[in-house]
DNA sequence: CGGGATCCTAGACGATACTG
DNA sequence: CAGTATCGTCTAGGATCCCG
């Protein structure tokens, strides 16, 4: 069982998924697979960790190893990470080369397209950064709206 | 509980979440913020049905349907774009206006800060749209190498 | 028609132990 | 050190019912 890190939504798309989703046989997958492949890769890169890794990768592009990308990334899991990594690398966003196969000393670097993404990724992320105030204002406007308005109870608004 | 929608990241830090997560005390929830309000504002906007909805709102800009959005976003369920179209308001990433309580006319429109994310978005996937071609060659790559090379078996890949 | 309340499943995610 | 397998937990997400 080597074969189970990430990455399920379009590889197979004949029986591998559709049961649990299509309840009938005619409408069955095409609804997940939105009709576009570029929507995987699309997820796989906003994707919650990828975000960061990439992130990660973009400031140390030297070609960082696992252990540093796990320290740089901060709160992620080994499990996370190498996930990340894989669907990031099977995309062609990230490059692995191993330098010595024992002890093991595996590094990762950004491809070309893995780069571009990146700022692309960077650029909405400092985007919205600088927009903050709308959203904080925005949800601020929103909370108080609910909560006067309607029914309000005692709880720390979430 | 009329206040159960989305939403639960960055609003209450406190006793919210972080037992799960945070093992020890001094290191809690830090990881999980990553120390930045703005990731939880790309995350909202990056989500799965977050970029249909705001595609979806980009091509008519004169205000949809709960109706219309469901039927143009495919396979989402009402509770799913329910849920989407609240958390994109509370960011002020979507208006949504009332023009009639009963029976109920509802329109979702974007306003200025969701037309420029929602152009970062487009952008990013019109990128990725149109290197898909790469994408897909190093999914054939890295599928390959690992079905000839490592262990493989008799299943669909998924 | 819009959408809230509820129930349930599948998958995301985290911690740990283990291997090479 | 790099990574996998396994298990347990939590939430995202979907179906359904029902009310305004």
């Amino acid at each position: 069982m080597s074969t189970t890190p990430p990455a399920s939504e379009d590889a197979s798309p004949a029986e591998a998924a559709g049961e649990q989703a299509g309840h009938f046989e005619d409408v069955a997958f095409d609804v997940f697979q939105k009709r576009c492949p570029s929507r995987s890769a699309l997820e796989h890169a906003t994707a919650k960790w990828a975000v960061l890794v990439l992130s990660a990768l973009t400031e140390g592009e030297g070609g960082a190893r696992f252990g540093a990308l796990r320290r740089r990334v901060d709160g992620v899991s080994e499990k996370m990470l190498s996930q990340t990594l894989q669907t990031l690398e099977r995309d062609g966003f990230v490059d692995r080369r191993v330098l010595r196969p024992i002890p093991p000393h595996v590094e990762y670097s950004l491809t070309p397209l893995g780069r571009e993404t990146a700022r692309h990724l960077l650029g909405l992320v400092d985007f919205l950064e600088g927009r903050m105030d709308e959203v904080v204002a925005a949800r601020d406007a929103y909370d108080r709206a609910r909560d006067g308005g309607g029914d309000h109870r005692g709880d720390g608004a979430d």
